[in-house]
DNA sequence: CTGTTAGCGCCTTCAA
DNA sequence: TTGAAGGCGCTAACAG
């Protein structure tokens, strides 16, 4: 920096100034600092500003899983967006074992490494939750409630009513719901089937029933317990598009047809679930991110100047909406389904 | 730093050793401020050490498109884990549009702000490179051949050899290779298509069509393309899993099966190509993440100790390897494929 | 093995 | 509108 004030004939304080686009200076000074700065394609080291502002210009984002997994690539694409037009970093912190969750939260690397941090679709327990309160940053949860704690999340059961209900008016009236063990710290969406039940109790229909897999990839289990049904359920909801598509995979393998055999609906929207021609339920991504993000800014905002504190509210639920495709039709009767099928 | 330093009876310097484990310090020493600095949950600031040692610990990455692409976020998950055992922070630097190119290569926001610079599947143009040199850091790239750069590569070619010879091999005469139109700044596979017909020319085979699709969710216009040839190729190779996902969904939707009626080979191994049983030659991401991140790594360290400069190779290729599943087999003949069929 | 002394590069008073 | 001085938290010589 000094060489560049060398250069402009200033002082750094100025360059400083300038470079920050300070009102402190005059249009003039601060361009020739600019041009001056260019010519010696001069960056201000984000470090040395941190340490003398004391804001990081950072923040992190817990994420359980693989960063390739779709919900956690989809999450950190709209995360990563927000924060760039604010001229934040993006500070990973992938969790995939216990033995990672333990370090994290035993060391807690996040502590003076981030101005705020988004706990992204990641079950915390109560100890754990209060171990980041010690952090005393902003925190914001991320399709998790926390009292008291900034958050902002779908609403799981009033997704799997819409959908549940959308099966319903096809006429659907045996129908079934399969959800994968969940894998412990990954954020589950066990929610989603109290909504699947709610919403068959509220229209009388007690004919149901709930299969689970092993693992999200275990398409084949759930068939099996489809088949070993008295009769075969004429539509089932699945708690995850992944889990759905390999389901779809595994009927289409056995010879049933969607939706002529069986309705598949989905969750999440995945980004191959266009492919297959899944319907599904849709949580938006991107707008989760969005907020999330734009709600960790507000809240390192405040902290510096604690006047504005209140601007946005501290709870966002976002919607979830239906998206029809070719996998849920009306079940199979005197007249059948005409709804373009995969085989 | 202070505080832990009073509190177990020494120097700030000594802290800053015993943290960093230095063997400068008496274990019982050691220990001491330990304990203090886990009673005070004291942790050292990245950016103070930073500005004092002048090394970020941290690795940058450039990458083309979205966080969630398939190739994206599994490449980010291997380059993670690596820095992460190095104890050094990953930086992402994401490009999707035109515009975010520009100013990406104008500021160059990675100077200053990383110590090397991973340049991940991205095509960058000659001046460009040259851009990214005026850097002086260590750079390397991915799945990009860049004189006198490390970098860390499958052979494309190879990899199309080796998927043509499959085909080849159970038997196919008539053949079909498609691929999407580049988009412009993200890696373009195309070498592959290269490798396609060298394979077909060494075997004798002149019987084949190059086919091509407006976006890599394209599958239609492939399969439209696939008809209107004068005789119905019985195998297709295609540039990428993603796109032959969904050549293979379209060819479903009229009525065509894989792989009875056309085998289907795809490129990558996509996390999804399990589920729908796509053969494919695969490409190692893991491998490639990781190698990537270690060279940025050994780069790092050499900068600071040039004693130990040629430790590693600077241009490794990955191996690519065929996996196969269900979507490739023998062309209909006399005796009649068997192999399981989706539909 | 430990402490003292100087910065690392920037930003924020305070003065001019 | 500009500059000078001091300090952010840590580490790297240099002593002892």
């Amino acid at each position: 920096m000094q060489d560049v004030a060398d250069r402009a004939g200033v002082s750094v304080t100025t360059v400083s100034r300038a470079l920050r686009s300070s009102d402190l200076v005059s249009a003039e000074t601060r361009a020739r600092v600019h041009a001056a700065a260019d010519e010696l394609s001069f960056a201000v080291s984000r470090t040395a500003s941190s340490l003398a502002t004391g804001r990081l210009g950072r923040i992190g984002v817990v994420i359980g899983g693989a960063l390739g997994a779709w919900f956690n690539g989809s999450i950190l694409d709209s995360i990563y967006a927000t924060l760039r037009d604010a001229g934040l970093e993006l500070l990973i912190f992938r969790i995939t074992t216990d033995a990672e969750r333990e370090r994290f939260f035993a060391t807690l690397p996040a502590r003076r490494n981030a101005d705020a941090l988004i706990v992204a679709s990641f079950a915390l327990t109560d100890a754990e939750q209060e171990r980041l309160q010690d952090l005393s940053m902003p925190l914001v949860y991320l399709n998790q409630q926390v009292e008291g704690a900034a958050s902002v999340s779908i609403d799981d059961v009033a997704g799997a009513r819409l959908g549940t209900r959308h099966l319903l008016n096809l006429g659907h009236r045996r129908l079934a719901y399969a959800h994968a063990d969940q894998e412990g710290f990954v954020y589950s969406a066990s929610r989603r089937v109290t909504g699947f039940r709610a919403e068959l109790a509220a229209a009388g229909v007690a004919d149901y029933a709930v299969l689970s897999a092993r693992s999200v990839t275990d398409g084949e289990h759930v068939v099996g317990q489809l088949l070993a049904q008295p009769a075969l359920p004429t539509a089932l909801m699945v708690q995850s598009d992944e889990l759905a598509m390999n389901v779809m995979a595994a009927l289409w393998r056995v010879g049933l047809r969607t939706p002529a055999d069986v309705s598949v609906l989905g969750f999440d929207d995945h980004a191959m679930a266009v492919t297959f021609g899944l319907s599904t339920v849709a949580q938006p991504v991107d707008v989760l991110g969005r907020e999330a993000a734009a709600l960790a800014v507000d809240l390192v905002g405040a902290a510096v100047d604690p006047r504005r504190g209140a601007d946005r509210p501290r709870a966002v639920t976002v919607p979830t909406r239906l998206v029809l495709r070719h996998s849920t039709g009306r079940p199979a009767g005197p007249v059948a389904a005409e709804a373009p099928r995969p085989s």
